[in-house]
RNA sequence: GGGCCGUUGGCUCAACUGGUAGAGCAACGGACUCUUAAUCCGUAGGUUGCAGGUUCGAGUCCUGCACGGCCCA
């Protein structure tokens, strides 16, 4: 981080306040201070409480956190100071706390961590209030807080250093408590359905169950090169070959592409997998467990995200794939039939597509473009074409498409699922096509993993799987506009300052 | 990778067609014992992202670079 000379002063000033601190024998970094209470629990308890109540109270409470807001006044002063669970006022008055401690006060600022005592009563203007009888300097703080009405608007360093974020915007703050309330929630919802939480390997020998470029790593003491998960899927459907039949796991991914609105390198999934299920089961689940979030989390199925009203509630709208293109794409079905045509017009439409592959791709490309950004309603798309989904079992009467199914809101997609290919041989063939293409030059596509196949040979029950993108979720239920909202430590790139330090 | 936009005290923002870089908050000194964006008086704080160029003169125009944002690939 640049240091301008400006700050260096103001660092400067809170070191001479520490000097002065220690010459009055206060500790500047104590850790023997026991809070009784939280900002939250004397709120919830007293909010709501009369000035007569609150003084035939007589009770002292505990409290710690940050000064955020500071009005002197001679001999009195009014502070703000939040905890993990908010803001609360408090008064600090020398008649109170004596000439001394007075002075001791005089020396804290803006950002310090402080300890206080007292009982609580309310002001003229009604606000609870901690009057102060004893307080203790719990952290010095040297450098100065954004500004206390405007907080921290520039979103690179909102990013860069997400504390401060985290100290002064409180829409930030709750949008993060938001994320945590959604993730416990999705994992309790899986465990009152008998799903089995596991780990699962995040560096992987062959990087499977998407179609992605993975990052790699080396382990020094195996000699072997290793990748960063793009996905736990083949890991986890050995499980259901073990006998667990019902698995999920959160966790992070990791896939080395570009950084957009919807992307970010590493980002967190859930993957469940439920044997003797079809994906039609998991369509109901996935209504369920949104609509029941919803709900819980929001309060409401219906959520406003970037100004459109998005609607929970059960049954979602479900397209077929093929369909989808003709009436939401607006494409003919004239040339849908027709191969080079539909590869044509992908390619026209800036699709990169090589030599050889096929119309499933296209059509997948076609879909991206056309479909998928119109979807705003919770929607299920299925049907998509094998070529596209190596992993995934292959429908009964049409042996082009695949038991697939992918949710998309808002125009992002969010959920992919479907029933599991789970005979071997196909699987071999499947995955022997895809080598046919990174042959082709398709970087993406999946490599063979003989022991995930053996496995197979042994025998997975039939089941059915899926992966929902959490942060997406996330910004839906948040309605953050990006993945980095949603992320509370994005990657960008380092500051050039920082990376001649590392040297 | 390409296009467009942005970068001004610690923070939030001003500065017309090129003409002495300003304000609020924060800070510092002072007054003030119920304030809450406290108030009042005073003080200090800037290599305008970095490096070049054009010009009598550049925050402003041009070139390159860095970082960020949005769009496209």
């Amino acid at each position: 981080m640049k240091e301008g000379k400006v700050e260096e002063v103001l660092i400067k000033q809170r070191r001479e306040k520490m000097k002065k601190l220690l010459e009055k024998g206060v500790k500047l970094y104590p850790n023997d201070f026991k809070p009784t209470h939280t900002v939250g629990d004397v709120k919830s308890q007293f909010g709501d409480k009369g000035e007569e109540e609150l003084a035939s109270l007589n009770k002292n409470f505990c409290l710690a956190g940050r000064i955020v807001a500071l009005r002197r006044f001679g001999r009195a002063a009014f502070i703000h100071f939040q905890d993990a669970t908010g803001k609360l006022q408090a008064y600090f008055k020398q008649d109170v706390l004596g000439k001394e401690r007075y002075e001791i006060f005089k020396l804290l600022d803006i950002g310090d961590i402080i300890g206080l005592c007292g009982e609580l009563f309310c002001t003229k203007t009604g606000e609870l209030t901690l009057l102060v009888k004893d307080f203790k300097l719990l952290t010095k703080s040297l450098r100065p807080l954004p500004e206390k009405y405007h907080g921290l608007k520039d979103i690179e360093l909102r990013y860069r250093q997400r504390y401060l974020d985290l100290i002064v915007n409180p829409e930030s703050r709750e949008r993060f408590l938001k994320r945590t309330k959604i993730i416990q929630f999705v994992r309790q919802f899986l465990i009152d359905r008998d799903f089995l939480e596991v780990e699962t390997p995040m560096m992987q020998v062959i990087p499977g169950g998407a179609l992605a470029r993975p990052f790699d790593t080396y382990h020094h003491a195996l000699g072997i090169k290793l990748f960063l998960r793009i996905a736990p899927e083949l890991y986890l459907k050995r499980l259901l070959v073990g006998g667990f039949d019902r698995v999920f796991e959160i966790n992070r991914n990791f896939r080395n592409e570009g950084i957009d609105l919807d992307h970010n390198p590493e980002f967190t999934m859930l993957e469940f997998y439920q044997a003797y299920a079809t994906y039609e089961d998991l369509m109901d689940l996935t209504e369920k467990l949104f609509s029941e979030l919803a709900r819980t989390v929001l309060g409401t199925t219906k959520v406003t995200y970037q100004g459109q009203e998005i609607d929970f509630s059960p049954p979602f709208k479900k397209l077929d794939f093929r369909k989808s293109l003709i009436e939401v794409g607006g494409l003919s079905e004239q040339m849908l039939v027709n191969a080079q045509a539909t590869v044509d017009y992908a390619k026209k439409l800036g699709a990169k597509l090589r030599p050889g592959e096929g119309v499933g791709k296209a059509l997948a490309k076609l879909f991206e473009k056309l479909v998928e950004p119109r979807l705003i309603q919770p929607t299920f798309v299925v049907g998509y074409p094998v070529e596209v989904s190596p992993l995934a079992r292959r429908n009964d009467r049409n042996p082009d498409i695949t038991d697939r199914f992918e949710l998309f809101i808002a125009g992002k997609e969010v959920a992919n699922g479907f029933s599991e290919l789970n005979d071997p041989d196909d699987q071999r063939r499947r995955f022997l096509q895809q080598m046919e293409m990174r042959k082709g030059g398709d970087e993406e596509a999946h490599l063979i993993d003989e022991d995930y196949i053996t496995a197979l040979e042994y025998g997975m029950p039939p089941a059915a799987g899926e992966g929902i993108g959490i942060d997406r979720l996330v910004m839906i239920f948040t309605d953050a506009p990006s993945i980095r909202d949603v992320i509370l430590f994005p990657h960008l790139r380092p500051e050039k300052d920082s990376e001649a330090k590392q040297e």
